[in-house]
DNA sequence: GATGAATGAGCCTTCATTCAT
DNA sequence: AATGAATGAAGGCTCATTCAT
């Protein structure tokens, strides 16, 4: 094991270790400081060294955002499915988006809130057919059909329904993120309030 | 009058000029593209002079976000007062809001997508007792409460209800800017169907 | 004039200078080796000044380029025409533009030898109806015409036969400065035997 | 023959393969986009390698000019000579190798637009008695010798006239190749004018 | 007030080359 | 023989800001 010091065990994983510092810097100082320099610098090694690895700068990112989504992915994924009752999973796991996000609101910052063209198509969600695409909207879109089947849930079309729960959430994610004065118990507040009134407003009246 | 033609009567109204040709860059070209320079060659000056007006680029920003602001208000307190259907007041309005923003989207991006301190006091829409401070909060809450009065809506609290509206409602504003393959027609469902689930999450049910 | 030591009287002329430390190093080390950063180096400035006084690295090329090729026009200019014997002085201004890049020989190279977008339109010599748009081969042009009116040559385009002039004498003059085992004797040999087939070439028979 | 698919015969002619693979990356991509990493790339090695069979860039260029040169002799040597008419033989022969070179301009402006010590020894046309040395200048200037034994040519020094149609040749070649503005029909017309005037040149005066 | 020259730090990217394995 | 990770130097360029005048 007798090789240089600062390369240890990582010498395999260089590429994650650029990921993650990508992801660091992101978090710590948002999307418009984030260069390959500082990166380097991060990890200690040349800046050439991350076209070893990447395309270009634009890669970079894309996977970047690969591994956060992934990790959302997976977060949602563990959310059960409770077919009897669909606004719940619905709820359930929109919340766990808010949460996942609210603890890394840098990165949400630099990911959802701007234009990156080479991460656009892990990210928009607004194109019709979205639900054919992207597995969240997909999920989002079923529960939505399971509502409707068991007399729940009254729209006519499953997946703008799930667009308007996803733009409407993400807008007060994106406010919760961006505002700072406000109260613990005031956001909790605003994020039930959210999901009451979207719930409500697609359901059947009786 | 005896100085240089070009430098009539907007000798003492330069800062202003600096604003608006900012502005102007900022809905052309976009945030990243706004520079001193840019500035100083649109108004035929030379960049040192934008540092008389303004201690550096953040203040100049501040102020031209300011302005922009300002006149999205000015809009917004021209729409009409339906007492008798306050749900079509706030479509109305809202709507209003949509079209605003879709005409500027750069200086949405720029005004409400970034944390700029000196207008955080007029963007932020989420502490409690908001609607006593900002007017457009205060209308809307109020409209609200008409419509609670007159057995329409049905919520507890009028300003939380006022501010899902808006984070909603910005939420879906947010990603028609910045998404780029959303056609015309989905574009016209998506707002629709926003306050359709928005307003019938509100509605007393019968 | 007590200024800073390094700039004295030039400080209304870097640009001159700019473009004067470029010509240098074309000379020198030959175009692949001009960088801007060498030239900021050699002038003692940052690298940045030079955005100040050229657009970008092909306007202080295409600049460079002038300056070399106004030195090359004067010289050209110099030469006194003689109309009963046209030949006489094409043959003169031929070999001053040859003796002129003898002694420029790696701008020669840099110049003519490359294809420099933003230079073509002082260096290509090809087109149709070039003798309307390059002085020089505007002159040439005119003295093969004045030698067709004279009788002296015989050809059905006129500048046609400038370009064949041209391109010969440029294909010379290439390979003079590329080859390195010519003898000055040699040289002053295929120059003057140069201009004997091309006259000759073009010469009325008897 | 148990080795790797991909390398069974071609083993010990990796060096070749090199110069083919950087051969073909000069006539598509030009000179400037010639690098270690393409060629590496394409012949689907590290680029470690090219450093095992060259002891560097100039190395493989030298052999690569070389190959290409070689290409070029091979095709003069096929043209038929035709003691009767030598001007026509001449005139053949340059017309090959221009088409030669326009077909693979950037292996031209690689070989004899620069200063490639290496290849200098096949390249230069210029020095005295270059006849004995070279081949396609040996055959030339035999085929002038042919000409003024006939009576048909006029001209003191056989090798002269050779090495200033050669030069004048070069010249046209070379600016075909460096200006694009050339149209088709133009091209034509000069390359017939450039023989017209040279051949022109050396008859026999009647 | 106003200029405009000048800086220094920063940006992304490419490349020939080396070297431990 | 061959790899592939890694470097260091260089490339063009942009920008907010300063400062003597």
């Amino acid at each position: 094991m007798g090789i240089t010091e600062r390369r240890q065990s990582e010498i395999e994983n260089l590429k994650k270790k650029i990921i993650d510092a990508a992801s660091e810097i992101l978090s710590k100082d948002g999307f418009e400081k984030l260069s390959i320099r500082k990166i380097a610098d991060k990890i200690e090694y040349s800046p050439g060294i991350i076209y070893h690895y990447f395309k270009d700068k634009n890669e970079l990112l894309y996977c970047v955002v690969e591994e956060n989504y992934d990790a959302l992915i997976k977060a949602l994924s563990k959310i059960p499915v409770d077919n009897e009752h669909p606004e719940k999973t619905i709820i359930n796991g929109m919340k766990t988006y808010i949460e996942f996000m609210l603890k890394n609101p840098e990165s949400f910052k630099a990911i959802m809130m701007n234009n990156i063209e080479s991460i656009e198509s892990k990210v928009n969600m607004l194109e019709k057919n979205i639900s054919k695409k992207r597995t969240s909207m997909k999920n989002l879109t079923e529960l939505i059909e399971i509502g409707i089947k068991k007399g729940f849930f009254k729209t006519d079309d499953a997946e703008l329904t799930a667009q308007i729960i996803w733009t409407s959430t993400y807008g007060l994610l994106s406010r919760l993120i961006l505002e700072k004065n406000v109260t613990k118990e005031q956001k909790e507040k605003l994020i039930n309030h959210n999901f009451e009134v979207l719930i409500n407003g697609i359901l059947t009246r009786k």
